[in-house]
DNA sequence: CAAATGATTGACACCGGTTTCCATAGAGGT
DNA sequence: ACCTCTATGGAAACCGGTGTCAATCATTTG
């Protein structure tokens, strides 16, 4: 009668408990008006059967889905890791699920993919990854299609129920901060990309304190990368190879500081000693390299489950101002003058 | 009269066409026979409602859905991130989408933890990578769930409709036989941790070059790491402050290789010149770290994409053999004798 | 010209849950 | 003992698609 193939269904679960699906959907959803023992009886069944509703017809009964969306284009792997598993964190063992879609920020089919993207899948919310999150085209879209999201930015760039926030320029005016206490007075920066709010950020964090601090900010004083390891280089070079010499450069990201230590290394730069290094972010490459690399910690990882908090409980989470605070990190790419 | 909240449905699509939802669907679905004349009218709407079916429905109607689910556990994140790259490549614009869930491979619910995601979301078919991939018990464990699996191996694990193969024995063994052929003779192997697939593989090619060269490969030529930077470090020290001298070292993944690095540098070897090192991955740190590492290209994009075929086609894929093939990248990590 | 054939199409049940609405049972009040 | 009132459980509709099978229509054949 019953067939066995597949998984057990609301059906089965019913009927051996000797009550309805109403029932034993109210054992579910945990409604508070049920009888104890009838609870009781249908939840052993349950255990006994193994039985785990299914997510689909749920969805579609309730219109909504418990899938969550990750859309990202990082040139940084162990940053885009450490958020997925953040996401993780929060929605372990309930029925939330994570789907992940890398996307090509260059691509003049960008908004086309996003766009295909929710509107076949349904998502419950989306989480958007820097830089992706800067863009406020992108967020206009999520509105537009009435697909919750959250942005994770640098900088106030949304309103609190859609943003989870770090204090870059903070962070990075503290670790200029320490360079200076250390006794640098000529520290160049490696900017981010343009139109980045995170490169924006830390460019400002590095201005208050070479200007608090009366020392030079001017164009000579700085280059150019876009998040990656040969942006980073190149600009590392182009610092190097100016007429004045640097004693430290602060790099807007760890991968770029490991290029910027790569040109220091081909043009025969000893670092610490010779240059100092400071990164941003604080992933594995920072502790891989050699030396280790000084940066400021970004807590990717906690941001990441209080977006997927906000998503899942944006009543809760909707007061709640999210901003998290970065950390520094001294290790052996920087040395006193 | 209908409510335009949210998206239009397979109704809306058939009252302004004038047909019933089941052609309306079947226009979706492509059936064959259908009236041309209809088929152009009902995508006419289709187009002009910006109509997208419900996948929740349809994965209920269907009994199947459309999610691809990838397990990891791997300190390896540019490797993690590339295969999700490559299952996108596959899937790209189809209606499939890539659920993710790292889990902790050391911990003792792991396999609580697998079952209760597998049931939990009913995914289509799953992809574990490795080092996930090596276990059989863990194979077993999808088969009595009833779900497809495809895992990414080392060495045939599997029948061939559950694997996607990489020729690591053949691999290492060439770059070994090119370490042999630039003069070396104390050629040093960082093995990865027991009982995984991999590392016995790499193991075996090593063995088979040094062997073939009549080679040592005694117990004081080999030291194990468990694929971190940090295990590779130790057993970079483990070998260099042995009583002989190596003059190149074989580790089994690029993490592990820059931690020989690592090794060699605070006890003053210079690399290449006096320790030549070559990585196995061809990760986005082989090319970072100063030199960049001589190592060997792992396919692993290609190959995530191979294995998201074989779950979405698994008659097409299921004879077709996935041996991917690697290759040799020179670098600068290496230099003659 | 009637019957047969084949191509299209639609009515209806169903996937596995949730919700609405109603019937019933038991509790408490007078 | 009678009558509300509240808690509980069931029947049926529904979410938005798909499968089955029969009905319709045009065309070909005897």
């Amino acid at each position: 009668m019953a067939k066995r193939t597949g998984q057990p269904t609301i059906n089965d679960v019913a009927r051996l408990a000797g009550v309805s699906k109403k029932t034993v959907s109210r054992v579910i959803n945990r409604s508070p008006l049920l009888n104890e023992a009838t609870r009781e009886k249908v939840e052993a069944v349950i255990a006994d059967l193994a039985y785990v509703p299914n997510p689909q017809a749920r969805a579609l009964a309730l219109r909504r889905n418990f899938l969550l969306g990750m859309i990202y284009d990082n040139p940084n792997a162990q940053m885009v890791l450490n958020f997925q598993e953040g996401v993780l964190d929060a929605i372990g063992g309930s029925e939330f699920a994570l789907v992940v879609r890398p996307v090509d920020r260059h691509s003049p089919d960008l908004f086309d993919d996003i766009r295909a993207f929710i509107e076949q899948q349904r998502l419950y919310g989306v989480m958007i990854l820097p830089p992706l999150s800067e863009n406020d085209a992108l967020a206009a879209l999520f509105t537009e299609l009435g697909c919750n999201y959250v942005r994770m930015g640098s900088a106030t760039l949304d309103d609190d129920a859609h943003l989870v926030q770090s204090n870059d320029r903070q962070a990075v005016r503290d670790a200029v901060d320490y360079l200076i206490a250390q006794g640098h007075q000529r520290i160049g920066l490696v900017q981010g990309p343009e139109g980045f709010r995170s490169a924006t950020e830390r460019e400002a964090g590095w201005r208050d304190a070479m200007t608090a601090a009366g020392l030079p900010t001017g164009p000579d004083m700085l280059a150019r990368g876009n998040y990656t390891f040969d942006t980073g280089r190149a600009a590392g070079e182009q610092l190097l190879d100016g007429a004045e010499r640097f004693t430290a450069i602060f790099a807007s990201n760890d991968v770029m500081a490991a290029g910027v230590l790569h040109a220091a290394r081909t043009r025969g730069l000893s670092v610490p000693q010779e240059l100092s290094i400071v990164g941003f972010d604080d992933t594995a490459i920072a502790a891989t390299i050699w030396p280790p690399l000084t940066t400021v910690r970004w807590p990717i990882r906690a941001m990441a489950s209080s977006a997927a908090l906000k998503l899942i409980h944006p009543e809760a989470a909707a007061e709640e101002k999210s901003l998290f605070l970065t950390e520094f990190v001294p290790r052996a790419s920087v040395a006193g003058v």
